[in-house]
This record gives structure tokens, sequence and C-alpha cells, in this order.
DNA sequence: CTGTTAGCGCGTTCAT
DNA sequence: ATGAACGCGCTAACAG
């Protein structure tokens, strides 16, 4: 292995100089450094990061927390994340935490064990704030993306969940709905509570009727099992029986889409359906599902930006908060609807 | 920061022996292990990675090089990397190539800095030989995943293009297609040139023919652009226009069926097309690509599986090489063509 | 079974 | 503009 001792002995300086001319820091004269980079380049030097982050408690390491990458919306963010990073000359660190507040507070020993400089987090749920603060105590900074949790100073990438909601239900309603059920991730996830509250809201000012047989949490995780909850709203009585769903995530509505498919209910002629995020559309062909999309990417690639500033030292002193809107699309799945 | 040192004077007893208490290295009374343990406890201690990696050339961090996150099938292989990582006390790092060399060189680099202990690699194409030969010279072993390079001597999980390209092909050809085309990706990358192979071979065998005309590459990317080349196979004189297209991915069979969808040609009336690899069916609807079905959670789980037993020496001398086959769909983008 | 010594590769501090 | 000495936190090697 190749150190600064060996570029300094064929460079005939010291390591110091080398180690100057690394880190761009303090003056070296312009024979010197070329002298040194050529000594670099030749023998292919590159700088061991234990050491470094030994001394100079940097590691030039972001981790990104989020529930699961295999949720398209996580694996967008994980993109932007990564390009961020790269363009700033961080690597990425991922972790999944399934929404399991414990399996979160592994990753976030190993991540300090590691030395991160920053963690992106999109947190398993309220409970994650002792994780975050941990962090806090460690003075690794972190951002909060999607999902908020109250008093952590801290910069956030969130989703506007009051407007979008709002927007996707004043179309249910614009389309005669006046039964409206809402089938949602746990409350102790911000998304959910928020999105939970503008449901509330938005009925509340339409003076539509609210149903507590209509309010139901699942979680957010791909198996997320809604058969049992959907089953029983439809079976209610004709006159209770909500002829909308409001799902508040992707894959919420996956399975209530696939529930619906099995058991030949019809969307949107028996219930209308829209949901909040989206999936990305490979296929080219016309997408079904009225829906609610989330600048994904944005989130990651404007979460790392925060990060790396807060890191850096070039951000405000106050914590900022960035809220991205999302560009709902009507579709089939919400469909006018003849009857009633 | 709490380091051993802290936690040795507390529980009386020396560093060394902090240290073998969290490495259960060597010998411990029951006494001290348990004392020290306590104390350990108390202080929230956490090792610090980087002084630990600087003595003993470990960092429990495994590498992921992938061309793209947001390809659901390298999604899926990092979910499985990383779940195997996980189990096994490792943390993941992510690496999007973008299918280049040099953005892939740097990348290497940054690991090899940051003293990752193996590499998960799908290579961006042939010349990625070079950074893969970098990573052995510095004694870091890797697993290739999906591409195979000759004359490495690494372990390797890859898909049995030949077969399933065989598979996809004589579906085809009993559907009674004679002319059947090919869109691949660069065939510096070794599933293309697999697949590429297989496609020959399949033909020949059936003693269909050959014609250069349809035999195309784009890459393996997103956003190939593969609109000139279907146009100008579809613009060929009726007697040799093709009635098949086989896409060697995902991402190029969903910018088939794009281009197919907005020039209102009908799939599969007007062309039948097949596609090596998959998308995840998010909305449980009927499929419409037939397509063949890799199993990629496992291409990263079991990657990751060879890979950590290579770090720690449980592995066999000789490289191993695991092929993992597909399971092909026969749906509504191939389905029985009446005319000819 | 436990402790001492030395050094991993680098950057901080201070000196020149 | 450059260098020397020291120490970051930990473990390998040896000693007892």
């Amino acid at each position: 292995m190749v150190t600064i001792y060996d570029i300094a002995k064929k460079a005939n300086v010291s390591a110091m100089t080398v180690s100057r001319v690394i880190n761009n820091s303090g003056n070296i004269s312009q024979k010197t450094r070329e002298k040194v980079e050529a000594v670099i380049e030749e023998l292919g030097y590159i700088p061991n990061s234990s050491a470094r982050s030994l001394t100079s408690k940097k590691s030039k390491i972001l981790s990104l927390m989020v529930t699961d990458i295999t949720n398209p919306f996580f694996t967008n963010i994980a993109r932007g994340a990564e390009d961020k990073a790269m363009q700033m000359g961080y690597q990425l660190m991922l972790c999944n935490s399934d929404e399991n507040v414990d399996k979160e507070s592994k990753y976030i020993d190993m991540l300090i064990s590691t030395g991160t400089d920053g963690v992106l987090a999109a947190p398993a749920n309220d409970s994650s704030k002792k994780n975050l603060q941990k962090l806090a105590k460690y003075k690794i900074p972190y951002v909060l993306i999607d999902r908020f949790i109250e008093d952590l100073a801290c910069d956030q990438v969130l989703s506007d969940n009051e407007m979008t909601t709002r927007r996707l239900l004043e179309h249910l309603i614009k389309q005669g709905h006046k039964k409206i059920a809402i089938i949602n991730g746990p409350l102790e996830i911000a998304t959910a509570k928020e999105r939970h509250n503008a449901y509330l809201d938005t009925l509340d000012l339409h003076e539509l009727p609210i149903n507590e047989n209509w309010i139901h949490q699942s979680h957010f995780l791909r198996d997320s099992d809604i058969s049992e909850t959907v089953k029983k709203m439809l079976d209610l009585p004709e006159n209770e029986r909500p002829t909308a769903i409001f799902a508040t995530s992707n894959f919420i509505a996956t399975n209530i889409v696939r529930y619906m498919n099995e058991n030949h209910i019809k969307i949107p002629d028996d219930i209308a359906v829209v949901c909040y995020d989206s999936f990305p559309n490979y296929l080219g062909t016309e997408p079904f599902l009225t829906s609610a999309e989330q600048p994904s990417y944005n989130f990651g690639y404007l979460g790392a930006q925060l990060l790396i500033e807060r890191i850096e030292n070039t951000a405000p002193e106050t914590p900022r908060k960035i809220v991205l809107p999302s560009e709902i699309h009507f579709r089939e799945s919400s469909a006018f609807k003849r009857t009633e």
C-alpha cells in the first residue's frame, strides 16, 4: 500500500507537504505541488479514509435511511441522494429500516461507528425520535425526508400533505362522491397523520359525513394486508357503504386494486380509488390510477444538498424546511361515476 | 466520545481487555467480561470503525456497484444484498455507474479509499476489467453479478442467458414466427453478448433466416432510444419485415412498447414482443408483456453471501459460479398470431 | 487470563 | 513555504 510517506520520500519532501497538496491546504509553491502530484500519479496513491477520518473526524460518507429501497418512492430518493452525494465527493451508505425502530436503531449505531458525516432519514415512525437524537448527541447532522418528527431542530424535505390530500379528495367530491373512505398507514408516521387530518378537514369543509367505519390504518410496507379492511367496508349497508377510497400510499393502493381485481369489484364503477404517491409507468400504457406524483428524486437530491451544506457549515443556523408539491394525475380509477 | 480507555478505567482493566471483550477474542474470565460489558452498556460505548480498520484492515463495509439503482432489477439486487449484509453485520455502500467505466473507476478508487471489505459488482461493460483488477491489486475480493467478464478469477452470480433466450425464442417460433428481430444492449456487456449468441444459435438450430437488418444494439439504460431502430425495421419490405422482437432487457422492452403505442402499432397483432427480465407488477392487473423473470433479489442475496464467505475466508479457493434460472411468463404480447 | 508496547496512515499544532 | 512531533482509537504481538 502506498502512503504519503512513500510519496514524500520519492518527491524529496516531508509527509506533511504531501498531505497539504492532497488537501489543498496551506501554501505550497507551484513547483513542489507539481512534483508531488506527479509522484502521486506515478505511484497510484489512494488516500486511506480510515486514517484520515481518525484525525479529521470526517468520513465523506452520507447515509440514507429508508424503510425499503424496493418502494419506488425510496428508490428514486436513493438515486437523487446518490447523484448529489457523488457530485460533492461523498459516498452513500444504504439502510432499510423496514419501518422497524429497533432495526433502525441498530443501523444508527453502525452509522455512528463508521463515522458517517450525516444522515438522510425517512424515519420509521415517531418513535424514531430517540434514534435521531442519538445522532444529534454525536453531533452528526441529519435531514428528515418525507416524514416529519416534532421538536427536532433539523432540515427537512417534506411533501405537501395537506394540499395534496385536499386536492385528491376534492376531485372525488367534484365527481359526486359523498362517502369517502381512507386507508392509511399508522398514525405514528407523520405522513399518515397529516393525510389523516387533511382528510378530516376536507370532508368537514365540504360538510360531508365522517364515519369511523371508513377510516382505517394498515401500514406502508409492500405487503400491507388490507383485504379484511376493504371487505368490511364493502359489506357495510348500502347507505353507509363508501363510494370512493383514498389510499394514502402507493403500496396501499396496490393492495386495494389487487383485492378489487381478485374479487371482481370494478374500479371506478363499483368504487373509485385515488392514491397519494405513484408508480413508475414502465410500459407507457395509459395508466389507470388517479394519483399524486411526488418529485421523489428531488427529495433525495435536495435532502443531500441540505445535508452537505449542514456538514460543511455553509448552511444558516436555523433549520430549513422544503415542502415539495405533487402533481396530480386524474385518471380512470376515479372517472366520473354515472349512478348515485 | 467514549473510547475503550474510558471503559478500561471505569472497569479497572486495561484497554486491551476491553478490546478482547468487544471482539470476543482471546480468553477472558467470565467475571471481567461481565464487568466490562456492564460498563460498555452504562457508558453507551460505540466502537470507532476508522480506528478499528486502521489496524485490523477490516471495515465491515460491502459495496454494491450497479448501473442504476432505479432499474427494478438492480433495486431488488440491492435489497437482497443489503439483507444479507445486515444479517452478517456488514453495511452496504451504493454506487451507480450509469454504465460508464470512468465513473465506475472513480467509485472504485473511493471504495478502496474507504477500505471496503468487498464489492458486489454488475460491471459497466467489458472494459470494467481494469477496475476490477485494481480491486484485486488491493486484495479486495469482488463478486460479479449479472455481468460476466472473462479471465477474472472471482465468484459469480449470473443469469442463464443461453437457456432463457432460447426458451423465449422457441416460444415465438412455436407461435409461427419466422422473422425474429433482436434489440439488444452493447455487445461489450456480457449479458448482451450471450443473449446475442444464443439468439443466433437458436435461429440457426431451427433453420430460420438471420438478417442483419433484424439485429440491433442500443443500450440498457432507462432512456435507450430505440425509435429509429424500430422504425427502420418496420419500414422494411413486407417479406423482410420481422413479425416479432426479442427485447434483451426490461427498459428496452419499455421503449419498444412505448414506441408501438405512440405509433398505433398493435402488439401482438402487428408485431409480437418478448422480453428478457421483467417489471414489478404493482397493480396486480393482468400483465401484458411476455417476459423472463429473473430472481433478482437472489442475485444480491447470494452474491453478498459468496462475497462475505470470500472475505471471511470460509470459501473454497476456487471461484464459484452460480447460474440462476428465470421463470418465463407467456402473456399477451406474444399471443398466437392469426395471420401470416 | 491480563497487561504493555508499538504502530496503523494521516492531519493538527507548532516551529522554522 | 515547509517540516517535526504528536496523537486520533484501536488491535497485533509479545510478555508476564
